[in-house]
DNA sequence: ATGTAGGTGGTTTTT
DNA sequence: CCACCTACAT
């Protein structure tokens, strides 16, 4: 083997190196959790570059979170640096010392690696739009530029809610924004206009969808913006036109490489197809010269068809780009696991084999038989969430000590996420949690970014209407819908008609003072926009709006929170010019617009809690699952529908194969679902799929000692509700059994009576304070001392 | 124009 | 339970 590649292959196993030496041609890799499939990737990119000689210029890499794809980076950063190593300094890169390795990295990052284009589906065709979207011919004549705004969810849903509302008059009730906006998205999806769905509508609903998808187009348009869905059409539209602009495109990218293949959708994938064969239809493609595909995926990982992706365009990745010289290979099994222990894979393997759809692949452990897989029944979710939290206690305090973040706990939805927190909480135990509101998502955060977004995008009204009166200059609704009809009626953007003084003087009297001050205020921001960075210019918009002195003079906890939130929203904007060398404003905002939960940067030493969706391609060493219940994992809406069980099986899998040693379940026998009625639900169908002999049942917890005590300090109101109760004055016992189903609930107690503590051990009481609802005893354990206890919520029983 | 009380309705999962 | 919306009071 070249002496030079060495770096690149060493350490790999048999079916990596094939992967890896991979070069012309397509090639559909398998790579099953945990089986180095980040190293093909990285190391084949080097190869690419090293021993091919290929240009980082002509590769295009997409990866599933911005976060993978600065990891690889990093990662091709090191291994080229290696090489320069040998030819600059004639030494071995772990020889140098951190000062000449940053030298060599940063030399391979700014000037051989330019050219590379790595990122997300997302974020590299909103690049790809930056440059061409002005030419893109809409079939209904509508334009973008450059400067176009990305809207969230969240702007998208508002758009359409208008549109419902004020422009074809309907009841929002009956037709509900987020499903018109969600049958949108579908459309959107699968490449159809609004003309399409015209076409197609068999019912008035449907209608009512194609008429809202027809406005809402052109809504965009006026708006100059783009929702998520059009980063990824508005480029197949374009492609599809343009065969100028596709050749420009398919003779840059002759190296195309696509991570998380199976969770590519419709869109997704006829941009690849566009990209590589330079033509709509793959079949009379036959010219690999110089070209390459290379997809990584797993079938058995595919967890996001909700969002339209569909793993049967990875199963047909090998029809698709079918190449003709039959002495190349165009499949690569990673089938070696090196993460998990042994028991974790086959119980892993064993679950998944209950699936109907999958490609033949098996996971192969390489390592140790490992602990048995832990498996607790609770009674509720509080004493789930405390077992939980116990059991990270018993493991911090024997072996990895205050590791936190040796631990995840992983759930089916957000929702679960309270209650384990308030439980980490009770016991100092520090965590972070992904998912649930991102930075970005903040309404301080939102408001500075709208700020931002109008003043590259004047013709955006959806961010000028939410900053107008923001902070308040006393800019209300009439004086809005006065703005809105008149913008409607002269088919100009608002902004067009707010910065007019005359036009405002006239129509609106005298509360135009506020609008004014508006106006002035932006334009006098807009002069900064073209000398100042993103971080300074929001800094003057802090400033200069009112912002921050609004936050200064209200000083509740509140407003502190958010200040600091914009200041850190300005170290983001520093970041990201430092890491940036343009800089630019529209970068930043396509930052904040694309950044996911997934991208946040692993805060250290901190127990981990998220979705099992955002697990992917994580791993820990040991993995807690919550809610193993028929109905909330598997999802509700996937028990009558095998195909979404399936999913449902997968996201499972994708769960388990995060842990390296430890694997613990859980599931509760009643669960509250939003603080209202309890529901008994039954063991997941999941946990019956894992082999008897690899499960370890734990003894049944019982109500914890943390969580009931917190829910009585920290939720007063509840307990102040049931105190009021008419029905607690005529039996007080009675309802507060009802509440807290501790095990000692309702036994009288005396001062000599001897109990025993599930985790203090023996003891005897010595004082009883209050009574009723408000008794507490102090007990003197033989172990531990003495401790005041809730008789009612402490896990004690006589003896 | 702005604030707040009370009602309503909603839960998968996310770029 | 909580976020959001509407209706009424200031």
């Amino acid at each position: 083997m070249d002496q030079t590649a060495n770096h690149i292959f060493r350490d790999l196993n048999e079916a990596q190196i094939d992967a890896v030496r991979h070069f012309t041609g397509p090639l559909l890799v398998i790579a099953g959790a945990g089986s180095g499939k980040t190293r093909a990737l990285t190391h084949r990119i080097a190869n690419l570059i090293e021993t091919h000689n290929i240009d980082p210029y002509n590769i295009l890499a997409v990866t599933f979170t911005n976060k993978a794809a600065r990891e690889m980076k990093e990662r091709l950063e090191i291994l080229l640096a290696q090489k320069l190593s040998q030819n600059q300094f004639a030494q071995p890169w772990n020889t140098l010392n951190q000062a000449d390795q940053n030298l060599l990295r940063n030399s391979i990052k700014e000037d051989k690696l330019k050219g590379l284009w790595m990122g997300t589906f997302h974020s590299l065709f909103s690049k790809l739009l930056r440059f061409d979207i002005e030419t893109y011919q809409d079939p209904e004549g509508l334009t973008w530029n450059k400067h176009f705004s990305i809207y969230d969810e969240s702007d998208s849903q508002s758009l359409v809610k208008e549109i419902i509302n004020q422009e074809l008059n309907l009841d929002p009730k009956q037709y509900e924004p987020k499903k018109i906006r969600w049958a949108i998205s579908n459309a959107k999806n699968q490449c159809l206009s609004p003309k399409d769905l015209k076409k197609e509508a068999e019912n008035h609903f449907e209608n009512i969808i194609a008429a809202c998808y027809e406005r809402y187009k052109e809504a965009l348009s006026r708006n100059n913006a783009l929702d998520f869905d059009d980063l990824l059409l508005l480029p197949v539209l374009l492609l599809k036109q343009n065969s100028q602009i596709r050749d420009n495109w398919h003779r840059r990218f002759k190296h195309i490489l696509v991570d998380e293949y199976q969770d590519t959708n419709q869109t997704q994938y006829e941009l690849i197809k566009l990209l590589t064969t330079n033509s709509e239809d793959s079949k009379g493609f036959k010219n690999w010269d110089n070209r390459s595909i290379f997809v990584v995926g797993d079938a058995d990982q595919s967890i996001y068809s909700f969002r339209a992706a569909d793993f049967r365009i990875l199963i047909g990745f090998q029809k698709d780009f079918d190449n003709d010289s039959k002495d190349q290979i165009s499949l690569v099994k990673l089938e070696e696991n090196y993460r998990s222990s042994s028991t974790i894979i086959e119980a892993a393997n064993q679950l998944i084999a209950n699936n109907t759809e999958r490609i033949d692949k098996v996971l192969k452990p390489t390592k140790e038989k490992g602990d048995l897989i832990s498996l607790t029944k609770c009674d509720d979710e509080i004493s789930e969430a405390d077992a939980i939290t116990q059991k990270i206690r018993s493991f911090s305090s024997s072996g990895d000590k205050k590791f936190w973040n040796n631990y995840a706990i992983l759930y089916r939805t957000n929702a679960q996420s309270r209650v384990i927190e308030q439980s980490l909480n009770r016991w100092n135990i520090p965590y972070t949690i992904f998912g649930g509101l991102r930075f970005f998502d903040r309404r301080e955060i939102k408001d500075i970014i709208a700020y931002l977004r109008f003043l590259v995008n004047k013709s955006d009204d959806i961010s000028l209407l939410r900053i107008l009166n923001v902070p308040k200059r006393g800019i209300g609704k009439t004086s809005i819908q006065k703005l809105s009809q008149l913008s409607s009626q002269l088919n100009l953007n608002l902004w067009e008609i707010i910065n007019n003084k005359e036009t405002i003087l006239s129509l609106i009297g005298r509360s135009s003072k506020g609008i004014l001050e508006f106006s002035n205020l932006i334009n006098e921001l807009s002069a900064y926009l073209n000398n100042y960075g993103p971080a300074k210019l929001i800094q003057l918009i802090i400033e200069k709006s009112g912002y921050l002195s609004n936050l200064l003079t209200s000083a509740t906890e509140e407003s502190e929170e958010r200040r600091r939130n914009l200041l850190e929203l300005i170290n983001a904007a520093t970041q990201y010019q430092e890491e940036n060398e343009l800089g630019s404003i529209e970068g930043f905002l396509e930052t904040a617009a694309l950044s996911s939960e997934a991208d946040k940067q692993q805060t250290n030493n901190r127990v981990t809690l998220m979705t099992l969706h955002n697990s992917k391609g994580l791993e820990f060493n040991t993995v807690f699952i919550a809610g193993l219940e028929q109905g909330l994992f598997p999802s509700y809406r996937s028990l009558d529908n095998p195909f979404a069980l399936e999913e449902e099986r997968r996201l499972c899998y994708v769960g388990f194969t995060r842990a390296k040693e430890r694997l613990l379940l859980y599931h509760a026998s009643e669960r509250r679902l939003w603080g209202g009625d309890r529901e008994t639900s039954i063991p997941s169908i999941f946990l019956s799929e894992i082999p008897k002999d690899l499960i370890k049942d734990e003894k049944q917890q019982y109500g914890g000692t943390s969580l009931r005590k917190d829910w009585h300090l920290e939720r007063l109101p509840r307990i102040d509700r049931v105190e009021s109760n008419t029905m607690f004055h005529k039996n007080p016992k009675n309802a507060v059994r009802r509440i807290y189903s501790g095990p000692a609930a309702g036994k009288e107690w005396k001062i000599k009576d001897k109990l025993i503590h599930t985790s203090f051990g023996k003891g005897e009481i010595t004082h009883i304070f209050g009574k009723g609802s408000k008794i507490s005893i102090a007990v003197k354990f033989d172990k531990v001392g003495s401790k005041i206890l809730d008789p009612r919520l402490a896990p004690i029983r006589a003896i």
